[in-house]
DNA sequence: ACCTGAACACCGTTCAAGT
DNA sequence: ACCTGAACACCGTTCAAGT
């Protein structure tokens, strides 16, 4: 039994309407398809750490041909979010005419947040690759980025949030809530952070100067 | 090469001196030792999730030995840190005396993020068993929260926070804002958002409503 | 009472063989 | 060009056999 996520768009039909459509053969097209949408139920059931093999099964595909499609699982989870990023990014753009700029921001960051916890796991996933770019889980960042700043510089332009705040720290912010309210039970605390953080970036107040020093510790490959 | 962690507590030899030191026999408390050793530095050197079978065998012990003692990870994890979670309830009562309310808890949450951060990879699994009660790992939780709660009381009674604001949500700020310091490369970012979370857990103005809304997925067992 | 390590289950990834 | 699945490496966990 898969619930339906309230940002979910209505599923039109696995597409990969992505900007390179170069043509597939019959076959590989339509494993593609299944691909996807096995996996969308997978990553939905299980989380974003779901089992490949899993996916291949039920796609009735090889799992070599899941890697050869999907090279890397950040790949397959990028081309599953493919719809939902392209509809935060329409969001932003309608939303860029909203009478109220701080309004029409907050409104963003809600969609924004319903989309990075559309799988178990997933803000993690895209918080990492948000860092480290390159990623193919990224391709979607910069226009997600860009939309979110032009809705920022638009609320600070307006004197409605602080001109020295860096946009990526509110999309930053987004995650950090979200990553929040898949560790706790409380499903109110997410949105009391982020709307904390959100008073913070308004107000010009200078705050205690308290400094957390995040460890750079090495990786393990 | 394992570098040191600001807020490791310089290690005085490793001890289970914990509420319950029931008499082992001088092999098994040998084998304690060594493997409490080696999880440390395995954790240090490759996160917290680092392998077990590497550990057991760092610390020249059958990986069943491991088991006996630690039945699960988070229990090790949490053996480790036990002279770190002491630190941090001692560094609490310390700053219940600090000059200033608003300072005093700023340094005790700067501590916190240090401790938090011990390990990569830590702050997921204390906040996650911070969450969900009874874990072993979360054998300090009620401790530390004591002490925080503790500091945010005096806070809020010199007027230096609002009084409506749950302690548990001050901590919770401090691990969101660990977290992303491990997903960001900017090294400020936690400071930032933190900053930025306690000046809205200070100011009174109304912020925008902007709810995200978490989903409950189903658990993989 | 405690230790050991083989055995089992599981997962990700590659690649030689097929069509 | 694409698909398949066996093979490999790795990890966590258990448990029968040992002392």
């Amino acid at each position: 039994m898969t619930r339906t996520h309230p940002s979910r768009v209505a599923a039109s039909g696995p597409a990969p309407t992505g900007p390179d459509v170069r043509p597939l053969r019959a076959d590989a097209r339509r494993n593609y398809d299944l691909l996807i949408t096995a996996a969308d139920a997978a990553f939905t059931e299980f989380g974003a750490d779901a089992s490949l093999d899993d996916i291949a099964r039920r796609a009735n595909v090889g799992i070599g041909t899941l890697y050869r499609h999907f090279p890397t699982r950040d790949a397959l989870l990028a081309a599953v979010l493919d719809e939902g990023t392209a509809a935060i990014v329409a969001r932003a753009t309608e939303l860029l005419d909203a009478p109220s700029p701080s309004l029409g921001l907050a409104r963003w960051l809600e969609a924004l947040g319903g989309h990075v916890t559309m799988y178990r796991g997933l803000t993690e996933a895209l918080a990492a690759s948000y860092a480290t770019k390159d990623e193919p889980l990224c391709r979607g960042c910069d226009a997600i980025a860009a939309a979110g700043a032009a809705l920022v510089r638009r609320a600070q332009a307006a004197g409605e949030l602080r001109a020295d705040v860096d946009p990526r720290d509110v999309i930053m912010a987004v995650h950090a809530a979200a990553w929040v309210g898949e560790q706790t039970k409380d499903p109110d605390a997410p949105a009391r952070l982020l709307a904390a953080m959100l008073v913070g970036f308004r107000d010009d107040s200078g705050a205690p100067a308290a400094k957390s020093r995040p460890r750079r510790a090495r990786g393990r490959t």
